[in-house]
DNA sequence: CGCGTTTGACCCGCGC
DNA sequence: GCGCGGGTCAAACGCG
């Protein structure tokens, strides 16, 4: 009897650690969705304006800065990052296992949260770069913006992963993903190929994880599949089965 | 004293 | 050409 208590205790454990984690994923799908819902008002009133001055590729910004160029991959997409921390929180550091050196701040027009700058601590021979500054909609998530790769591993032996950070191992052995306490971090889906860039170290970040998860179509559909069925209370135990699938990349 | 952070000044590209 | 605003520089400062 009390082996089945413990064995529930331990099910019911589980099943909150993957609500958390699919309610954070489902808050930043939600910020993705509002950032899209405006850059289609954009397009919408451009087509209105019946100004035929877009040229092909160009798609109209959410935010009308003029650095919006910047945004508009010639080659490149930034890898984008979201990190959960308290929102009365100001420390812009997010514990990536690369260590970097902050160089500038600045308060931008469009946020009134201020914009760090970092550069990879093993410049000028490393040329990544990181902005860090705190979601406008939710000041208890930090945009990390990366910019550039890492020509080195991560540098200090002493980073050890913590209940942000996950082991590709225990993923392809089918166990939950951890549980996301303190910072949570997700990537918005837009970054480069993730897996490929970070696959090489034996203990990758959930950040990075969560970044090649969210850019896989099969998953996000998973993940609304699994959303659907948590909220409607079907196939229970299928949504655990989605962490299982999510393995399979 | 060395290293990292802070912060005002400066640079540069873009739109008007 | 000018102003705006994001990005970078570098001197000053703080901390261990």
């Amino acid at each position: 009897m009390d082996e089945k208590v413990e064995t529930l205790q331990l099910e019911l454990q589980q099943v909150r650690e993957e609500n958390n984690t699919l309610r954070f994923m489902l808050e930043v799908m939600s910020i993705k969705c509002t950032k899209l819902e405006s850059q289609l008002q954009e397009i919408k009133k451009e087509e209105h304006k019946g100004t035929s001055s877009n040229q092909i590729g160009l798609v109209p910004n959410i935010d009308s800065n003029k650095r919006a160029r910047l945004e508009f991959p010639t080659a490149k997409k930034p890898l984008e990052v979201f990190v959960r921390t308290n929102p009365n929180d100001d420390n812009l550091t997010i514990k990536d296992g690369y260590q970097w050196r902050k160089y500038g701040q600045k308060v931008t027009k469009d946020n009134a949260s201020p914009r760090a700058y970092f550069r990879c601590s093993m410049a000028p021979s490393c040329l990544a770069k990181k902005k860090v500054q705190k979601c406008i909609h939710d000041r208890s998530i930090i945009v990390a913006t990366y910019d550039g790769e890492h020509n080195h591993g991560v540098p200090h032996q002493s980073f050890k992963p913590s209940s942000s950070t996950l082991n590709f191992s225990s993923i392809s052995n089918n166990k939950l993903p951890p549980t996301l306490n303190d910072k949570e971090t997700i990537n918005t889906g837009i970054c480069e190929d993730v897996m490929q860039q970070f696959g090489y170290g034996k203990h990758i970040k959930i950040e990075e994880y969560a970044s090649s998860l969210i850019k896989d179509s099969d998953f996000t559909a998973a993940l609304a599949e699994a959303v659907v069925q948590n909220i409607t209370g079907q196939h229970k135990r299928q949504g655990l089965n989605l962490n299982l699938n999510l393995s399979e990349e």
